[in-house]
DNA sequence: TCAATATTGGACTCAATAGTCCTGTGTACG
DNA sequence: CGTACACAGGACTATTGAGTCCAATATTGA
């Protein structure tokens, strides 16, 4: 939206200022990932970022004001990974290497955590409609970049012209995030690793045997 | 496990100890479905149930283990009701009927709450390692069900038997509860249906053109 | 360098919530 | 029919965590 990264900060801001911001924020992120939001307390992130009660509440106006920060930065974070990762995917090659660097980063974590957005959203969309928008606005970028590929994809001619991609891209999403959520109950990223194969299965299946490109 | 629903009760309980247990067990999945786990107060689920604290106390240890009970309770209600709708499905037909009835309720509160063994899984996986196995447990016979309705649909010829049904079972899995929660980020059924369409659409590929039943 | 203002530290308040305890009442069985 | 014990009520405590306040310090611009 504007020039600073999360958010505005509805007061001036110094650099000195803006730093301190960032580092509660970056620190906030981090608590609330391992131990989700409800679990993270306004002091564990003081003594976690290293700045007073005061501090935050000057930056934040409550503690839905930081969760609102956090979600912006994790949303930045993931939109801008997943636009490195799929920004130029055009093959089917490309989505699979897409595929192994989720599910290795996931693997290393035993699937702990799930997914950094998808439990952000399951543990604020009842409860703060701000931010509940918000995640289903990155959930859209999301959804749009795996659309991208896919039509690039489409438009190399492996994928049929009347395939709707921006459905495949629901299933998609939903397929990961489903994964990431059994992966964290089963403490094992393989449910992860195999729903996600499955959708790339079934966008194999639909690659017309015999046709251009690899 | 045992004859009574809802995990051991540790200490003898007459008939009317049993119904109050029951309802306590009632009022605080209820609660927790709407409020969530750290939403809901042990004074809620008095208030909800019209039981005191002590009588919280004289049936759960404490907290944790209520919502064990929840999760056993709400386990099983998600079992029977899917033992109900895919225990007799053979055919790409029943399957069809089971997302219709799923997409139903949904749509119905809006994509609101998510998935019931859902968000309790996202909720407690990484905090509670009891509950997160119970909870574990329960999408591998979740997972089962759906393995064995595929199993089924594949005896009947329509679908070629080298195809890993397990497989599949956890990319519908996965792709349901993906979609549950897009659903209840964007307070609509819509990505929900159409992620496990997608999947759906993926079983009728493998089905070979012209093979046998319908 | 001085004054205005941004920034910081941390003690303090107030509300909510998990968990305890004790007293009283219903009930089942000898 | 009475005694033991299961069950219910609700006041009470201890803790935790969100949010406030004000005094002290750093920064910036004139």
């Amino acid at each position: 939206m504007n020039a600073n990264s999360d958010e505005s900060p509805a007061i001036r801001l110094t650099a000195r200022g803006m730093r301190t911001r960032t580092r509660i924020v970056a620190a906030a992120a981090d608590l609330m990932r391992v131990q989700g939001i409800g679990g993270t307390t306004l002091d564990d992130v003081m003594v976690a970022s290293g700045v007073s009660k005061s501090q935050l509440y000057r930056h934040f106006e409550d503690k839905d004001a930081l969760v609102r920060a956090v979600v912006t930065h994790v949303g930045e974070f993931v939109v801008a990974r997943e636009t490195n990762m799929l920004g130029k995917v055009s093959t089917l090659a490309g989505l699979r290497r897409w595929r192994d660097s989720l599910v290795k980063a996931n693997a290393l974590r035993h699937g702990m955590y799930g997914c950094a957005l998808g439990s952000l959203a399951s543990e604020v969309s009842d409860h703060d409609a701000v931010a509940r928008q918000m995640l289903d606005e990155l959930f859209q970028t999301w959804q749009r970049l795996i659309d991208e590929a896919l039509a690039r994809i489409q438009r190399t001619g492996v994928l049929d012209e009347s395939i709707d991609t921006s459905r495949l891209a629901v299933g998609f999403l939903a397929s990961l995030q489903g994964g990431y959520l059994l992966a964290q109950t089963a403490r094992d990223v393989e449910p992860m690793a195999i729903a996600v194969d499955v959708a790339l299965a079934h966008l194999e299946s639909l690659t017309a045997p015999g046709r251009a490109a690899s």
